[in-house]
DNA sequence: GTCATAGGTTAACAGTGTAAACACCCTCCT
DNA sequence: AGGAGGGTGTTTACACTGTTAACCTATGAC
């Protein structure tokens, strides 16, 4: 193990002790038993350390998101993805926070580009799972990239929403919301009034009602 | 205008211009013309003084939400309060940010209470739009603020995707994503076919079908 | 006139990120 | 063998940070 390792490792246990704040590069270097600007041998930047940070928060959440690749059919991968989401958000809200830290929070002008393209590795693999699920007629045809934002987003305003404190409820009402969420988004919040009337004329003209004469 | 209200003033200018990072006691004082200690006579903290500054936050976002109000129908109001957010996102992009500063970013224990009951207030507003849109008939009839959970959650989740840089996008290709992503809220992602047997179902069954007949 | 109070001051403490200059040790090349 | 160079540490220093304690006024009330 590297002495670079050594120093990630030490970041991050502040990290999750103490917060963004605890994390300095004094306390970093007392614990492992040399001075502060030794450090800058192996990190340009407290910033660059906490980017590596980042970056490894991203690779945390892709394990958990990868193992949804178990479920047997598409629907089902969906599925655990989403509860992945959610476990990983609720086990290590540390680390989730590190997903979304500001570039301002940390005066630094923006996020480097080196992690940025972990998050779109994650975009992506959620627009797999639902383009299967659109090949697979489970899901309305559509742009799955955008569907996925649309998930991704939901699940991400949700838990952020949860973990800031700004839903002042236990954790297991909170899960509920989030299915409760999840089964809303699937289903359509429209009033089935003017959704049947169309569905109805569909049916009437295309007459592709499979289901539809029985 | 009252000597508080000059260091709340200043902080802000600060804040907007240079982060959180950018705020500090000494720069406010500063700029005051005095010294740090002196804004000890008016806030307790430097936390103080940002929570402070967040609650100022809620309130400007109270302000655009609360023009929806202004919408003739149930419906343009609530698609009012969906714009309201995300112009406030937009437009003051750093008091987006402050809504959602997670305790232990500031080193606090806690939010106080006294800001979140300005989130609560909020939540309640866009339920009271997801009510009067379900007693008009526009929406299911469903718990209004489960529902409104999952709108702000949506909102908040894409806008916080967007100012974070997460989503590599122009302003207007995001702002088509946002109303798209809505489109779908209300839409449901769910596939028409079983949607649509069970449709044609209830229509048969209970033969209120409107405008089925047409 | 005295006294409390609101609002400021200076000085100090403990901590921060970071840069410059210097020192050591290990490896590789001549 | 000996010197060059790179990797890794050190000390010292600067310019900041939040915060406290002690002290100093001006103002208004009784």
């Amino acid at each position: 193990m590297t002495q670079r390792d050594r120093i990630l490792r030490c970041a991050c246990e502040l990290y999750v002790a103490d917060g963004l704040k605890g994390l300095s590069m004094r306390r970093v270097a007392r614990r492992l038993g040399v001075t502060a600007p030794a450090l800058y041998r192996h990190f340009e930047d407290r910033n660059d350390l906490v980017f590596e940070l980042i970056g490894e928060a991203f690779d945390v959440l892709a394990r958990y998101l990868y193992r949804a690749l178990e479920g047997e059919t598409p629907r089902e991968r969906l599925r655990l993805a989403g509860d992945a989401y959610l476990r990983f958000a609720l086990e290590d809200p540390e680390y989730y926070e590190l997903l979304f830290v500001s570039p301002a929070q940390l005066g630094a002008h923006a996020i480097p580009e080196e992690i940025c393209v972990r998050g779109d590795a994650l975009h992506q693999f959620m627009t797999d799972r639902i383009r299967e699920c659109m090949n697979a007629g489970i899901l309305k045809a559509d742009d799955a990239q955008s569907v996925a934002l649309t998930l991704w987003a939901l699940s991400h305003g949700l838990v952020s929403l949860y973990v800031g404190g700004k839903l002042r409820v236990e954790r297991p009402v909170f899960e509920a919301m989030y299915r409760g969420s999840f089964r809303r988004l699937f289903d359509g919040l429209e009033a089935p009034a003017v959704a049947a009337a169309d569905v109805v004329a569909d049916v009437n003209n295309v007459s592709s009602a499979t289901a539809a004469g029985d």
